[in-house]
RNA sequence: GGCGGCAUAGCCAAGUGGUAAGGCGACGGUCUGCAAAACCGUUAUUCCCCGGUUCAAAUCCGGGUGCCGCCUCCA
C-alpha cells in the first residue's frame, strides 16, 4: 500500500518514494547534548520513530542515521553567544567532552525507555571535522563564502531560493528582526561556517583549519554527515518544526550549493509539546520537565507518555497536562489488560493477522503516519467478532509499529515461593467460602506488588 | 512588525463538501461472596464568533476573536 507523507519542502502530503527501490536513507537531527532532553523534545524523536517504523512496516530497508550535536551549537543571537557545551561545562565544572559524554548517555537511556529503536549509526559532530573543513572548502572554491573578524560566513544571497524550505519573507525579516546584528554580515541570513576562537581565549573543543584555529558553524555538521554516511540516499530528513526557519533552510542551502545536486526529497517536522496553559518547553529557559524527572521518579512507566503521543497527529501541537497523562496511563493500561485477558486464553500456533484490519491499520498509518486513527483501528479491533486468537495475532502485529511491548505482557509467570504460597492458601480460604482470611490474602499479595484477579476458574495472579 | 499554524464533548483528540472516529473520565448494566479485570450500553442536533457560496459546510470563501510557533537558543 502507497505511503503518504507530508512534505516540508512542498506543504503537501505527497506519495513517498524512494531513490533507490525499498531503501530508505533517513537522517534525524539528533540533540545537543549540554543538558538532558525534555520530554517535548522526546515528543519528536517518538515521532521519528514511528516514522523508521512506517518504514519498516511497509517493507523498506531503512538507513538511520542520528547525528549528536556536541560542538558549535551557540546560545546567544545568530552565530554570537557562548558555546553550549563550553557553557555546560563551566556550570557544571566539568570538561566539554565529558559534558558531551554524560548527557548522550543520559539521552540514549530515554531512547531505550521510550521502545525507540536505535538508529543504524550515530555521528558525533566532532568525529567528522575534517568532512565539514572540507565542505567549507568546497563552498569557498565555488565563492559562497566570506570572511569577517570572527569567522568564514556562507553568503546567502548567492544561493538561488533561500527559502525554498521557509516560508520567510526575506525584506520583512530584515525590517522586523529584533536581532542584535554583526555588523560585518553582508545579508542577515548569513550564517557562520567556521568560527574563529575568540583572541586570547583557550576553548576546550577547537580544531585547526585552513582559516584558523576554531569551530565548525552549527549546520555544517548535518550537511557534511549525511552526505558521508548517506551518501546518495537522500530521502527523508527529520527534525523539529522550530528547524525550517534556519537550521535546516541553512543545510539546504550550503549543501546544494556544494554539490549542485537536491539535498533531501522529504523534509518531515514535527510539532512541539505545548504545556497545557503555558508556553513551549525549552531548555534554555530551564522550565523544562524531563522523562525522568516527570515520568519515572513517580513511578509512571516511559511507555505512557509514548502512548500519549499518539493521541495528536505529529504536526499538530500537543497539549500536555498532568490529567493527559493520567488519561494515557489508564488507556494503555486497559490496553495491556486487553490483551492479557486475550492471552490468559491461550494463542493459537496457527493463529493469522486479520487482513481486513491490517489493511484498515495501514491505510491510516500510511496516511502521514496518522496515529491517533491508527490507534483508533487497535480497539476497533479488539472489538470486532474475530476470534481471540485472531485478534491477538492482529494487535500483537500492529505494536511492530506501535511500540508498546504488549508481547511482554505478563500472563501466568513464575511467582516466587511465599506467593505462590499465600495464593494457595487464598484458594483453600475460598473454597471454604472463609472471606475475612481470602480479602486478607489479597491484601497481603497485592501488598508485594501483584494483582489478583478472580476469574471463572480460579485465580489470575501477575506481577504489576 | 513579517511569516506560519491551531480553535471539535468534562479532558486528550480524528475527521478538509454528504450529515461528528478513538481514548480518558462519568453514569447505567453483565459477571463476582466482595473487589479488580473484562464485556455491553449511555454520554457533541453540533464543530470559536459573524456573514457568504452550495441541494448539502466542522470541512470552501470573506471578516473578526483567542491561543501557539518561527523570525533570537530551541525538537
Amino acid at each position: 500500500m502507497q505511503l503518504y507523507l507530508y512534505n516540508t519542502l512542498t506543504r503537501k502530503k505527497e506519495a513517498f518514494k524512494p531513490i533507490e527501490d525499498k531503501k530508505v536513507g533517513l537522517y534525524t537531527c539528533g540533540p545537543t547534548v549540554y543538558n538532558f532532553a525534555h520530554i517535548g523534545n522526546l515528543r519528536t524523536f517518538i515521532f521519528e520513530d514511528i516514522l523508521k517504523r512506517a518504514l519498516l512496516y511497509n517493507g523498506y530497508r531503512v538507513k538511520h542515521i542520528m547525528n549528536i550535536t556536541d560542538v558549535g551549537h551557540l546560545t546567544g543571537d545568530r552565530d554570537m553567544g557562548e558555546d553550549k557545551m563550553e557553557k555546560g561545562a563551566q556550570r557544571e565544572g566539568k570538561t566539554a567532552w565529558e559534558i558531551a559524554e554524560s548527557y548522550t548517555r543520559a539521552f540514549k537511556q530515554d531512547m531505550t525507555h521510550l521502545n525507540i529503536m536505535e538508529p543504524s549509526l550515530w555521528c558525533k559532530a566532532t568525529d567528522s571535522i575534517p568532512e565539514q573543513i572540507e565542505l567549507i572548502k568546497t563552498l569557498e572554491e565555488k565563492g559562497f563564502t566570506y570572511n569577517i573578524s570572527d569567522g568564514i560566513y556562507f553568503d546567502t544571497s548567492k544561493f538561488e531560493g533561500y527559502t525554498k524550505l521557509s516560508s520567510q519573507n526575506l525584506e520583512a525579516l530584515q525590517e522586523g528582526a529584533r536581532v542584535e546584528k554583526n555588523p560585518e554580515k553582508r545579508n542577515a541570513t548569513d550564517f557562520a561556517l567556521w568560527k574563529f576562537s575568540p583572541d586570547g581565549v583557550k576553548r576546550q573543543m577547537e580544531w585547526d583549519s585552513p582559516w584558523g584555529v576554531g569551530f565548525p558553524g552549527w549546520h555544517i555538521e548535518c550537511s557534511a554527515m549525511s552526505m558521508k554516511f548517506l551518501r546518495d540516499q537522500l530521502d527523508i530528513h527529520c527534525g523539529g518544526v522550530d528547524h525550517i526557519d534556519v537550521h535546516h533552510t541553512n543545510e539546504i542551502a550550503q549543501s546544494e550549493a556544494a554539490t549542485g545536486k537536491k539535498f533531501f526529497n522529504f523534509w518531515m517536522h514535527g510539532a512541539f509539546l505545548i504545556i497545557s496553559g503555558g508556553k513551549k518547553m525549552a531548555k534554555s529557559e530551564g522550565n523544562f520537565l524531563t522523562l525522568d524527572s516527570t515520568f519515572i521518579q513517580n513511578g509512571i512507566e516511559p511507555l505512557v507518555y509514548r502512548f500519549a503521543t499518539y493521541q495528536t497527529h505529529y504536526r499538530k501541537p500537543m497539549e500536555y497536562s498532568e490529567e493527559a497523562v493520567q488519561a494515557a496511563r489508564n488507556g494503555l493500561e486497559h490496553l495491556r489488560n486487553q490483551v492479557r485477558s486475550l492471552m490468559s486464553k491461550g494463542m493459537v500456533d496457527t493463529a493469522s493477522v486479520n487482513d481486513e484490519y491490517k489493511q484498515k491499520f495501514i491505510k491510516r498509518l500510511n496516511d502521514d503516519l496518522n496515529m491517533p486513527r491508527a490507534l483508533a483501528s487497535v480497539q476497533e479491533a479488539l472489538k470486532s467478532d474475530m476470534d481471540d486468537s485472531e485478534k491477538l495475532a492482529t494487535v500483537l502485529d500492529f505494536d511492530r509499529v506501535l511500540g508498546l511491548d504488549l508481547e511482554k505482557v505478563t500472563v501466568s509467570e513464575e511467582l516466587p515461593e511465599n506467593i505462590q504460597q499465600k495464593i494457595d492458601a487464598r484458594k483453600k480460604a475460598r473454597a471454604e467460602k472463609n472471606w475475612v482470611l481470602s480479602d486478607q490474602l489479597r491484601d497481603e499479595i497485592q501488598a508485594l506488588g501483584y494483582v489478583v484477579q478472580d476469574v471463572k476458574d480460579g485465580m489470575t495472579v501477575f506481577k504489576k
